[in-house]
DNA sequence: CATACCTGCTAACTTCTCTTGGCATGTGCG
DNA sequence: CGCACATGCCAAGAGAAGTTAGCAGGTATG
């Protein structure tokens, strides 16, 4: 079975843009292997808080990661992100269709008003 | 060789950033449907053809997209795009191998297969 | 109560990407 | 020869993305 057979046209340019990056790419590959919190990992990869920051929240809104507040034993909050499991097939086909799902950048509205 | 060769690190972030792209996305669409030369497909999808250039430069770049220059039969030279028939299938554990053999933004040079 | 760890946010800077418009070149046709 | 259609390239502005640094708040522990 597909999990994700026909993705929307924005949908699919929102997953790749928030794959395409270095980072973003180091992140899903430590959180595919554990869970992590972002100081935690902020550590782990050397890169600052802020940016990581950053780059959870943009893999957040593709949704391939998720995020759940916790309380640690010593009382401290702590965010824990882990990898959403996703099966992504990219062919010339699938993206022909996924294409055609495509908002117009033109005067016309737009729904996804995450910005 | 196998049909799910592990790409590198830099190898999936450009294939990746050459996808993330509601224009570039539509390019690969009509190409996958047809090949199509530069200024036929620029009016096609109703962009200008300078425009579409650098998307083609870009997907051609990440190997997605081939040319080949042709005459027209009446003697015009014509540029003729088609995709590269590909099948590339993302999981949090491909990302996680892929993510590995990225290169590091250190120092100026940035050897292939340093691990 | 200072220190250490956790969380989040914003302002501001730098860098990259996108996009347009113009220019140059070549061929065939009325 | 001027028009139509094909190719390409480069400069420059607008806009988005990436990155840093600093602020503010929370709970433990010595």
């Amino acid at each position: 079975m597909s999990s994700a057979p026909s993705p929307t046209g924005d949908d699919l340019v929102r997953v790749l843009a928030s794959l395409a990056n270095p980072h973003r790419l180091r992140i899903v590959a430590a959180l595919a292997r554990e869970r992590a919190y972002v100081s935690g990992l902020a550590r782990q990869l050397g890169i600052s808080r802020a940016l990581l920051q950053v780059h959870l929240r943009k893999l957040a809104a593709a949704g391939l990661v998720t995020a759940s507040l916790e309380l640690s034993e010593d009382g401290k909050a702590m965010n824990y992100y882990e990898v959403q499991p996703f099966v992504l097939t990219l062919t010339p086909e699938i993206i022909a269709a996924a294409a055609e799902t495509l908002t117009v950048p033109d005067s016309a509205d737009q729904p996804g008003a995450n910005r």
